[in-house]
DNA sequence: CCGTCGTTTCAGAATTTTCTGAAATCTATG
DNA sequence: CATAGATTTCAGAAAATTCTGAAACGACGG
């Protein structure tokens, strides 16, 4: 590997990480390269700058493209396939919220639905059941929620972030105009 | 490995989900054996149930509670530990969401901070160094959002949840009061 | 103290995942 | 349609991880 020092500890850091965000060590270097690069790279590149081999570059270029995290480009003249993170981070970000629920949430919700559609033989397979059952709404909850939101433009997304805790204050008035509102009716 | 079918294929599941969630199979079926077991088991029932190696699940409970995700609990007289996961889902999710961030967010955070105090030596290394303060950025926002939100009790929560996208909608009333009230002053 | 019951540690075996190099496949162009 | 450049596939090597059984450890009652 020979990488500006700067560049090269964010790739190291990525690649460690990786494991730990289900990814390997090179497919995170890989993106962690593609990321901060000022333009878009070939597999070549990669190669040079990670010292790996080609087929491994390939099957994490794959990996990558499987999961929206990279962007095919075509560089005029040049028949090789470049290759460039989304330029926008907040993009990146739905498309990992996506990826991440596609692959960690979704089977198993499917999983406790089919579960809970069961006749339960037993006292503790009943017990088990209503376990499941909570599971099952508070992930329905959040993934209802998540649909929402996700749909939100950037600009509007970043004002209720930085609302923050705030949004309950919101709540609280507009509780207080609703009841108002009502009163006032109902006299 | 002898369990109720109900039982036994929610186990299961969670054992095959655990690689995509950073834990490994045995962990991840502890974790569900207990999450639906109507009552704290020790760890030779896990092993009886999981049919495991006895120090496998010795791990695997270290690990758990590591995690804040399984608790201790005593039997009145019986000398062995026993165990169960917190009887609130809600009170399951902070936990997740704060040792994720712990392990998978905060690491990231500080190598971001750090590299970013350094002084770029190229061109490239200043790219590099602003696509790494985008990303600064966007994890910073979140997790102090996120800092908000976790403090919130629960129905506080539950309440924001099924607001889902339609904040926003409050959010623009908001903006017309607002305006309303600093055009009357004005006048 | 000693023995018993329960838990933890740890070195190596088993398994799984990741990585490589060689061969196969693809594709644009002369 | 042959060829050269580029990419992908795949079987096995290398590395990492998970799992086990044996031994060490700890604590409590006698």
């Amino acid at each position: 590997m020979n990488l500006p020092p700067l560049v090269q500890s964010f790739v190291l850091h990525f690649g460690e990480m990786g494991s730990r965000w289900g990814i390997n060590r090179t497919v995170g270097q890989i993106y962690a390269l593609l990321y901060v690069s000022p333009r878009p790279l070939c597999a070549d590149d990669i190669v040079d700058a990670l010292g790996v081999s080609r087929s491994n570059v390939s099957m994490g270029l794959r990996e990558l493209q499987a999961w929206n995290l990279v962007l095919l480009r075509h560089i005029p003249d040049d028949r090789r396939d470049h290759f460039t993170t989304p330029e926008d981070v907040w993009q990146i970000l739905r498309v990992l919220a996506e990826e991440r629920k596609k692959r960690e949430v979704d089977p198993t919700l499917s999983v406790l639905r089919e579960l809970l559609m069961q006749k339960p033989g037993s006292e503790v397979e009943q017990h088990a059941q209503a376990r499941m059952a909570e599971m099952h709404g508070l992930i329905e909850r959040l993934t209802t929620w998540y649909e929402d939101v996700k749909r939100l433009e950037t600009d509007r997304l970043t004002a209720l972030l930085a609302l923050g805790a705030r949004v309950t204050k919101l709540l609280d008035a507009k509780d207080k105009v609703v009841g108002l509102v009502r009163r006032k009716k109902e006299a």
